[in-house]
DNA sequence: GCCGTTTTCGGCCCGACTGTTTTCAGTCG
């Protein structure tokens, strides 16, 4: 599937035309193209090739006839066009605070400047506030933009810095004034990764506010600060901005904090063809304000319904609330079991006992433990004799624990030939099979893939564990190909996990949407290894609503004796 | 470059903050 790298492509292009001083909105409609192609739920060589694609909004004749050539010949003339006019690398500087296409233009025309080492250079040689527009402060703050650019070039896992903007967000809720207080941007969208953090608060005097929020013990450094906003550098070098608002516009500001930057976009156009104006303070009626101290109130002017903040990417889901015809997304609190758990038997911290019980104590009615198979040494791969012996343990457990559930899995390993790590007559005595693949990465498309599929003939595999095996800024995913992944999943009635596992969180949203088209039910598992990881089920159930999935998608949202017969269904 | 039951041309979201200016350009979200 070529979505990803023509996204890319067409990305690149919008940075191009932007830094060539090109007209800003035709840069923009490449950037625009580019987003829609990248989480297109469908290949887009399909949709090229059925003609479908003309009836995507926001992409138009030129774009078609640009994907066309991409995947006739591989390449695009115009990209290679601008590209043999901008140096390589050089539109990277564009990721560095304080550098747009203007100053980027400015610095490359007067001091030739074409990577990140000159440009450090030349600003320690004080060679940019001389240029016009620029003046010694500006040229201060670029080069600590460098700096901080070059320490920092990951986004940020959602679930590892889940807790320290929780704390955040409480020590704003304490302030003095402050009425409300919420995180928005990609953080309540619950992206997989957060660049930096929106947090908004209503209150009297923000000025005031603001003043004790870049005094708070967390802050390292103070960006800006202003009458109603401030952006700092936290002690663990995230960025964190606050907003302050009059809480009757509470709603509104939030709104427009959430993002995403695209969805607002349409949402403003639809204000705009209905007379109506929306800015952060609320909607306006010529010039006056329709207050909206909760944010259902926008929406709902502009004739929507509520939009949960994980669809807002503007991928479909404004057309549906028009309609009134979102789907009702998986709740936060719909899973009744984790299918995913490791033990002290492989290479868990934590006995089958005390993950059991954190299970009973989180409402669960049932989890599956999961440990790894023989050949996974590396990991203390169960050999047959131990895996008797902890169904013996799980079983006595089991009596117990009742009418909790514990039930009996394994993490099986994929080999190379795409045989399992168990016999049929071992699997057989399983209730939840996990096939996942833990070796031969680099495995082309058509191996990979293969050995995915001969796993999921096997009547006894449950579920596929991380489809692709991506590891969140650390490894790229395999290239299993995701439709004929798919596909087999549905035919064969086999799972795919959405991967709750703060780097892993595979299926990812796009490919979850993807995945959900050809009919595939999903299971959401933590992978924890010990039980204070069973907490991030909420980053798994988070990357299901954004891919808009539902109770009826999410096997593991079932009570315990719906869920025992849909794990048994293969085996009939 | 995309879009249009008012338009096939002329629009394209909107405001805060900073640093440079002396009324505004650039960046950011």
């Amino acid at each position: 599937m070529k979505n990803k790298e023509i996204a890319k492509i067409f990305d690149e292009m919008g940075d191009m035309l932007e830094f060539l001083g090109e007209n800003p909105f035709r840069a923009r409609a490449y950037k625009r193209a580019s987003q829609i192609i990248y989480g297109l739920p469908e290949d887009i060589e399909n949709l090229y090739k059925s003609g479908k694609l003309s009836e995507i909004k926001g992409i138009g004749e030129s774009i078609i006839q640009k994907v066309g050539e991409y995947l006739d010949k591989g390449k695009i003339s115009a990209y290679e066009e601008y590209r043999s006019k901008i140096p390589e690398g050089l539109l990277e500087l564009l990721s560095v605070p304080y550098i747009g296409p203007v100053t980027l233009r400015t610095l490359y025309k007067t001091l030739h400047i074409t990577n990140f080492d000159e440009l450090i250079k030349a600003c320690e040689d004080k060679m940019l506030r001389n240029l016009p527009n620029f003046g010694p402060k500006k040229e201060e703050n670029i080069l600590k933009g460098l700096l901080r650019f070059k320490e920092q070039t990951f986004r940020h896992p959602i679930g590892l810095i889940y807790e320290d903007i929780s704390k955040l967000l409480e020590d704003v809720k304490k302030i003095e004034g402050v009425i409300r207080a919420e995180v928005a941007g990609s953080f309540r969208r619950m992206k997989e990764t957060i660049g930096d953090i929106d947090i908004l608060a209503s209150g009297e005097n923000p000025a005031r506010i603001i003043k004790s929020f870049t005094k708070l013990p967390l802050v390292k450094e103070i960006l800006s600060e202003g009458e109603t906003k401030s952006s700092v550098l936290l002690t663990s070098g995230i960025q964190a901005d606050l907003r302050v608002v009059d809480d009757i516009s509470f709603g509104a500001c939030l709104q427009y904090f959430t993002g995403s930057k695209n969805h607002n976009v349409k949402l403003r156009g639809i204000a705009k063809d209905k007379g109506l104006k929306i800015n952060e303070y609320g909607v306006f009626e010529g010039d006056k304000l329709i207050p909206c101290p909760d944010e259902d109130i926008v929406y709902r002017t502009l004739g929507l319904v509520w939009i949960p903040p994980e669809m807002r990417e503007d991928n479909g889901e404004i057309e549906l609330a028009q309609k009134n015809e979102l789907p009702e997304l998986i709740g936060y609190k719909d899973i009744k079991g984790d299918v995913h758990v490791h033990s002290t038997y492989s290479d868990g911290g934590e006995t089958i006992r005390a993950m059991a019980e954190s299970a009973i104590k989180k409402g669960y009615e049932y989890i599956v433990i999961t440990d790894h198979s023989q050949s996974l040494k590396i990991a203390k791969g169960l050999e047959i004799e131990r895996l008797y012996k902890q169904m013996e343990e799980i079983d006595k457990l089991n009596k117990e624990l009742a009418p909790f559930k514990i039930f009996k899995g394994s993490e099986v390993d994929i080999k190379h030939d795409g045989s399992l790590d168990y016999s049929d007559e071992i699997l057989k005595k399983l209730d939840f099979v996990i096939a996942s693949i833990h070796s031969g990465f680099k495995d082309d498309e058509k191996k990979i893939t293969k050995r995915v599929l001969s796993a999921m003939e096997n009547p006894y595999v449950t579920m596929i564990a991380h489809p692709t095996g991506r590891i969140i800024n650390s490894r790229d995913p395999y290239n299993v190909n995701i439709i004929e992944m798919c596909k087999g999943a549905s035919k064969t009635n086999t799972y795919l996990e959405i991967n709750a596992y703060f780097d892993r969180l595979d299926l990812n949203d796009i490919n979850a949407r993807i995945a959900k088209e050809y009919g595939v039910k999903f299971c959401i598992g933590t992978d924890s290894h010990n039980s204070i990881q069973l907490n991030m089920m909420i980053y798994g159930i988070g990357q299901a609503r954004r891919a808009w999935l539902t109770c009826d998608d999410i096997v593991n949202s079932r009570h315990l004796k719906d869920f025992e017969k849909l794990i048994r269904i293969k085996r009939k």
